[in-house]
DNA sequence: ATTTCCCGCGAAAACGATTTCGTAGATGGG
DNA sequence: CCCATCTACGAAATCGTTTTCGCGGGAAAT
């Protein structure tokens, strides 16, 4: 618990006052005459005062915490992002407390009603590639708790959202690809209903579109889990690989199945680029070293925590009801190596 | 804060019965009747009654929080760790705060000022490269905050402690560089004082010394922030490539360390293994798939994260005052792929 | 029939802070 | 000189829970 414990009827006691005057006094207010306050705050600094935290939430009803709800932390992008909210959040006084669905629907509800039963002023979360009813999320919404969304985002639910620019990511990345001399452009994703998913894979329709491809559905795989499993991705890959005609070239719609991909096609003893070429969205700060260099789309991830905690605070400290939300859209950057590159 | 709040008194007053009474039917005591034992707990689960764990803190003087302190968490290694910190924690009741240092004594003393000002019930820390000076962690421990070290420990604060056996995986990773046939083994290592560095370091001299060769400080450099800028990796490169006998191989200490090695000798065009072999402390999945394929030491990073948990969560909850302690190693493990074998 | 005992419950204090309201004493105006 | 008005502070309620203590009433003992 709080260790220095010194208590404001300590304070009380030793200057011979009550305990509401030396908390008005510490909180400067206008009852209290100048003499007395200076007392007070001399005294609380030389004794390194702070005041309890769960006593100020307990009466004010702000816990000043946060909840975070990931599919997971052990993967680039998030361990990023979360980076981010905490820039802002401690810096706030505000203190996180992160959960991981592991992309289960039943572990989310778990642990989105933990979160709301430990007292958090307000929650960020992206949902789990499991999740297509968010009523539970809707209902606590509508009792008030703020909620901002990010990266894997709901259409239902209106309130702010953060979001990479997933239709450009998928688009350059494809558009590249196909510049780059490749025919057959496979496209290997996360389920359809969620909201990464539609973007890139749209961004994905447009380029070969642009470019007078056809769009052929035999060439879009999903993995049910986002690729959680490498038996999903493997098995997209297999079918991919026994099309009548194989692939030339893989845009990988996420950070985990690109990385199984590079994998699979190691093992396959396949060449990239050479006999597939390879573009991934990854956050890894690792794709230059890789072999080959990978081609990524890298989302600003420490920024997309950083704008989705600011947006989520702006909603906790608002004096009013807030109505009005905003969906940001931040920029991708498509970094070129080898894997997309034919000599 | 709490959405679905319904409080004791909201069902004292629904049932005609006393707060305590609640109170005490809800935690099952002896002093209250089955049948009125039965109304009340019917009554909260159908209301879908929780505690308000802040005023249950309060009142108890316990926050069922736990502090982390880590050098950074956007880093295989800590995002593990901390992910078996949170199976346990979370499985228990306790959310985790986590903080990050960025190997800044001055942060950490910040950061664990914060974390102690915030309630907490325990902490799980992991020095900062800056760190000489525990004196602030020694008052903490003597006022009764349970702490357990992992990873990057205190020497002179006595508490639980957990480990990956440092010793056996420098002294391995360095034997089977020799057993490569590699002569000259350089060591890039963070600074001297930290625990890692010390038992690392001395598994490497120790190989070397059984194999027959001399241990030559000029091979062994020192980065004085853990590699978290490229520019002293770079530095301490620059003078082993400059040295009369240029090293044939390198063992990385650290994770960080490892990956910036890795992307000096690319970007210097030197050949792995064939002009430099190199053996990382490493704890990357991506491992197998750079470029060669680099031979690591793993740690065990999710167990770590676990055991410290576990061992912090008895300290807690324990009656008495604990006054023996221990220090867990756990093995590690040499994963031998190209980066340091010949063909 | 009286005393003793225990069962089952309620009243109240406590955790530490905030906030509303009441009031003693100083000040000012007429 | 008296009443109104501030000024500066204290008492007490409050947040939701836990815990100590006390007590009414019924059962058992004498």
């Amino acid at each position: 618990m709080n260790f220095n414990a010194i208590t404001i009827s300590d304070i009380a006691k030793a200057l011979n006052l009550s305990a509401s005057t030396v908390s008005k006094a510490l909180s400067d207010s206008y009852e209290i005459s100048a003499k007395t306050k200076k007392l007070v705050v001399d005294y609380a600094r030389e004794n390194n005062y702070r005041p309890n935290p769960i006593a100020q939430s307990l009466k004010k009803g702000k816990s000043k915490s946060i909840g975070i709800v990931v599919p997971t932390i052990d993967n680039q992008f998030f361990s990023q992002v979360i980076n981010g909210i905490e820039s802002v959040a401690y810096e706030e006084g505000y203190n996180v407390i992160i959960t991981q669905t592991h992309e289960s629907y039943d572990v989310e509800l778990l642990n989105i009603n933990a979160l709301t039963h430990r007292s958090i002023d307000g929650m960020l979360l992206s949902l789990s590639t499991e999740t297509f009813n968010v009523d539970h999320l809707q209902k606590l919404q509508n009792q008030g708790l703020p909620i901002v969304f990010f990266d894997r985002v709901s259409d239902t639910i209106n309130t702010h959202k953060v979001i990479a620019d997933n239709f450009k990511g998928g688009y350059e990345a494809t558009m590249h690809l196909i510049e780059s001399g490749f025919k057959y452009i496979a496209h290997i994703t996360s389920p359809a209903h969620t909201s990464i998913t539609r973007e890139r894979l749209a961004g994905y329709k447009k380029a070969l579109t642009d470019k007078g491809f056809n769009v052929d559905d035999n060439y879009i795989k999903y993995c049910s889990h986002g690729g959680k499993s490498i038996a999903e991705t493997k098995e997209a890959m297999d079918e991919l690989l026994a099309l009548p005609v194989r692939p030339d070239a893989i845009f990988a719609a996420s950070d985990r199945i690109t990385t199984t991909v590079l994998s699979l096609l190691h093992k396959s003893k396949i060449k990239i680029p050479a006999e597939m070429g390879l573009v991934g969205f990854n956050n890894t700060n690792l794709a230059e070293l890789l072999n080959p260099a990978l081609t990524a789309v890298h989302q600003p991830a420490f920024e997309i925590g950083k704008k989705a905690t600011e947006m989520l605070l702006s909603i906790i400290k608002s004096r009013y009801p807030v109505t009005e939300f905003e969906t940001v859209v931040m920029p991708t950057e498509l970094f070129i190596r080898k894997s997309s590159v034919r000599d």
